[in-house]
RNA sequence: GGCCCCGUCGUCUAGCGGCCUAGGACAUCGCCCUCUCAAGGCGAAGACACGGAUUCGAAUUCCGUCGGGGCCA
């Protein structure tokens, strides 16, 4: 804590988001991003977005496309990188391939780094060898003292050299933010591989290089790169560069504890755009995974998470992803939300499910405006308007027959229904005052609790047994639906009878 | 296999030597409200992995064990 607001003072703040463009944004990814930006709002530093596109095989222009659109969909941005550009580009690796075997180049000249002829299959066997004999399988530095004929022997085959760096002796020792020291023994790491054979860098060399180069202040990473972490650091002083500060966060993990992946569920952020998630629940709910204000606070607006937001309050822990909490959080922000901002993601749903027209006439949209403003209590998910409110827009809705059984089977279902269509079909204006004095004025007039009408009624006009409201219902129906549904339930019942 | 990280209610966490008969949130259960369901209110149940050591005192410090995860191939 001390260490770190020392030396923020020395530099602004410099940090980076680097995704592979393999994919979508992940859940995973999406909490690093928004650490990141939190992180450099919180400091008034800056945030590079960098493309690390290296393993040609996998990326893909559309995913770098998905992951921006997903990082853009948050409410978030960065102040260097794709599209914005800045004046430590390019931000794609793949553009920087130059870079990378110049500093591999230097490395070689002051030593630090060797050719290494091993094809794949010698290393593998190699390892296995060193497996049978009960050995550590590592690389074992035989490349390290070529001698000249051996290196012309090799180079006369053909073979490409892959460039290693020298591992010191001693000892590296990795400066955590949030884990405090972390000391690694040089000897338990093997010589590695910075530029590959047919010229790529490896990831570890080229974070280093980008990093550095790009004046990265703050790495704020994943766990799972901690182990690396020494690697980089010897790179960095052998380079002659300035070492960046490190925050590994634990990662996020599935129900079964192991990382997050597809089988635990939805897990790209495009996923729960899709299925009716705000994207500020989400927030929220990331920066819970491993962060927390203190004892008593969930909810916290953007503003405040900047404000508030610091790296000594992020936890060691890794955190289990908990649908249900999230689920719980988008409820929450649905109620909070405008009505104005909830009816235009209600249309987009509903025009998917092919309940409204593709252009919404105005009847349509100030009935969805009436759905919204019934269903925003009581829905977690705008998925959930459809599944919810389907009854609104068709007739045609699922119908749940055990509420059938339950309610509308009762001996005084038809003679109730046609009191009340006639009433209904009488009263004017239809609202929901109005509807209700009907059905509340004839269970009394028949000496029936209210509840004995309304639950046959519900299940005639929405197909359910659970409903918002009655009288809002009905009122947002109109008296034309009200009367066809209580018809077509009487019709219904005849039929079951004979 | 080696190395590294982590270990408080089912889950996310507060806790940084006495304020802890361990607090909050989600989930669960009960009650209230009520036309059902939600929302809301009130309440219940529920955890310091284990074993040593340090200390007057340990969830908090140290060591070990066990468990989980990750990295390297």
């Amino acid at each position: 804590m001390t260490r770190f607001e020392g030396s923020s003072i020395m530099s602004k703040v410099r940090v980076r988001f680097a995704p592979s463009p393999t994919g979508y944004l992940h859940i995973g990814g999406a909490r690093t991003m928004l650490f990141n930006w939190l992180f450099a709002r919180h400091h008034g530093g800056s945030l590079i977005l960098r493309i690390e596109d290296t393993d040609v095989e996998r990326s893909t222009d559309a995913s770098t496309d998905a992951i921006i659109e997903s990082i853009k969909w948050l409410g978030l941005d960065w102040d260097e990188g794709p599209i914005v550009g800045g004046e430590y580009g390019p931000y794609f690796q793949s553009e920087r391939l130059d870079i990378y075997r110049e500093y591999a180049e230097r490395l070689l000249k002051s030593g630090h780094a060797y050719r290494c002829y091993c094809t794949p299959e010698e290393l593998s066997e190699a390892r296995e060898a060193a497996m049978k004999a009960g050995k550590p399988p590592g690389y074992t530095g035989r490349c390290r003292q070529l001698s000249l004929e051996m290196i012309r022997a090799y180079e006369a085959q053909g073979r490409k050299p892959a460039l290693r760096f020298k591992v010191p002796e001693g000892e590296t020792v990795v400066n955590d933010i949030v884990r405090g020291d972390v000391v690694f023994q040089n000897e338990h790491i093997d010589d590695f591989v910075i530029l590959k054979s047919d010229g790529y860098p490896t990831y570890n060399f080229a974070v280093v290089i980008d990093d550095a180069l790009m004046k990265i202040t703050d790495v704020i990473r994943a766990d799972e790169h901690l182990p690396n972490t020494p690697k980089q650091i010897m790179m960095y002083k052998a380079l002659g560069f300035e070492l960046p500060r490190f925050a590994h966060v634990s990662m996020i993990l599935g129900k079964d504890k192991t990382k997050l992946s597809k089988r635990h569920g939805a897990t790209s952020v495009t996923q729960y755009r899709d299925d009716g998630y705000l994207p500020e629940a989400l927030i929220n709910y990331l920066v819970l995974l491993g962060w927390a204000y203190d004892a008593e606070q969930q909810i916290f607006s953007r503003e405040e998470l900047i404000q508030k937001f610091t790296l000594d309050k992020v936890s060691k822990n890794p955190a289990i992803f908990d649908p249900d909490k999230l689920l719980w959080m988008n409820g929450h922000y649905i109620r909070e939300q405008d009505n104005e901002v909830l009816v235009d993601l209600a249309i987009d749903h509903l025009r998917k499910a092919g309940l409204v027209s593709e252009e919404p006439s105005n009847e349509e949209l100030s009935k969805v405006r009436a759905v919204v403003s019934i269903l925003k209590e009581r829905i977690r998910t705008m998925g959930d308007i459809v599944s919810q409110g389907d009854f609104f827009f068709t007739d045609e809705f699922a119908v749940d027959d055990e509420a059938i059984s339950k309610f509308l089977t009762r001996d005084y279902v038809p003679e109730t229904f046609e009191a009340l269509k006639a009433r209904l079909e009488a009263a004017s204006p239809f609202n929901r005052q109005a509807v209700e004095e009907v059905i509340r004025g004839y269970a009394k007039e028949v000496g029936r609790k209210a509840g004995e009408v309304i639950h046959p009624l519900r299940v005639a006009l929405t197909g359910r047994s659970v409903s918002p409201g009655i009288f809002e219902v009905m009122e947002i129906l109109g008296k034309d639906a009200c009367c066809r549904r209580i018809d077509s339930a009487l019709k219904k019942l005849a039929r079951l009878d004979a």
